[in-house]
DNA sequence: GCTTGACACGAACAGCGTTCGTAACATCGA
DNA sequence: TCGATGTTACGAACGCTGTTCGTGTCAAGC
């Protein structure tokens, strides 16, 4: 038999498994369903739709078959969610490591990050929930790691700024992709943001006076600022 | 008629609302549904069970009634977590700003930001999902803005880096709460954490030679670590 | 006493993740 | 050639979710 949903997830988190043996697929359909077909449309419902819109039954009605079909191949709704940050992890080439050259290289592993989650609107969700024993994402974390040793940074001062700067690129792209959502209710132009600040009452002078900071930076201006903060900071210690 | 939940929601965000009169309220109960009450009973639910067990219904319960009851004082699901970080942010306070001790100031607020939101796990799920122009999470900008300010960091520094705070701090709280969530499967000692690093394939040498660094940090010396990180950069700007 | 209007809530709807039992097929041994 | 075997696929159902609608029930105003 081939492996069990339940051993494949085991296996991904390198935890030996209370196992059996393996065969070849069969089946009786045009098009057999697989955990990559399961993984590209739950993919594809993601990018059109955002994450929240991700349901068993839309995948399922995607490879035309029914919700129970699927969990022959996927343990449940979570385990999917691995799989897609799994997926989006190995498309995701990290450059050989450069001693002169490191800071650029993390920043553009982070930047390909952020950019890879922001094109799957709210998939950070299932990031920050992935388990810190995913291979795909220890590759990542693996690269990254070899680029600050290679540019000199301390071993504990790598490890911890990698923990640091993963959950800053999840927790980035999740906000941006909550703030842009058309569906929001609160989604909201800058001038609109700014003439709210501006009107609030005195009780917030700060604010009010710097709205217009606070409401500062086209683009991804925030993210590259905090990635210099962390950067900066690593290469001092 | 006292103000409809979609009205309370809208001045919470200083948005003029397409409104109406308020009136004293009435009813028949013993102990009167309040905003109050739904969110003291909803937190009690997350502090025991966690964010995942928070359910329309056994708040409702918790209350001695129907789900439809809430929905006189809740816009919906998303609304209510809204308000239970609302009633977080209100509950931590801030010193008035000391110049030479912003360093101190700010570490403080974080922590207990941090504290608080650990209080009630997964609740930093609703954090995140929070709009930028609730006005219990603008008092925390603010106070910390100030901090900032009088430490003499440029306004556009202490902008960003108040937003990159908070930021972590959710992020960082949500992703302690998952590893330690008793529900979770994947939740793991460091020591058999330590050793599935080491037994990685050999395609992973930086993460088994470093596997103590990466397995390192009791308590929230990371946490403290990521800060630190964070204030010298705004401090050397 | 009667009307008015705000509050509370029972019942229901559509949709969700997940499981169970069964039907359909490919392969293997005889 | 013909079952027997084991695997895949899936219809139907369960229990749960967020949310809405219509009705009941009380307090206040005339």
């Amino acid at each position: 038999m081939s492996p069990t949903p339940q051993q494949r997830r085991a296996s991904r988190h390198h935890q030996p498994d209370p196992g059996a043996g393996a065969a070849p697929a069969r089946g009786r359909r045009a098009q057999p369903i697989t955990v990559a077909a399961i993984i590209d449309a739950a993919l594809g419902i993601v990018a059109r739709d955002g994450y929240e819109a991700l349901t068993m039954r839309r995948v399922a009605a995607a490879l035309e078959t029914g919700p129970a079909s699927l969990y022959a191949h996927v343990v449940n709704k979570d385990d999917l969610g691995e799989l897609l940050i799994g997926r989006l992890c190995t498309e995701i080439d990290l450059p050989e490591p450069e001693p002169a050259a490191w800071r650029e290289q993390i920043t553009g592993v982070c930047t390909r990050m952020r950019d890879q989650y922001l094109r799957y609107p709210g998939i950070s969700r299932a990031a920050l929930a992935a388990a810190p024993t995913n291979e795909d994402t220890l590759r990542i974390g693996e690269g990254m790691l070899a680029i600050l040793l290679a540019g000199g940074i301390a071993p504990q001062a790598a490890a911890w700024g990698i923990d640091s700067l993963m959950l800053y690129v999840s927790a980035y792209t999740l906000e941006v992709s909550l703030l842009t959502d058309p569906g929001n209710e609160w989604v909201v132009s800058r001038d609109e943001l700014l003439s709210r600040l501006s009107g609030l009452p005195d009780t917030f002078p700060q604010t009010k006076r710097h709205a217009a900071e606070l409401t500062a930076g086209t683009d991804h201006e925030r993210f590259d600022f905090t990635l210099d903060l962390v950067l900066d900071g690593l290469a001092r210690r």
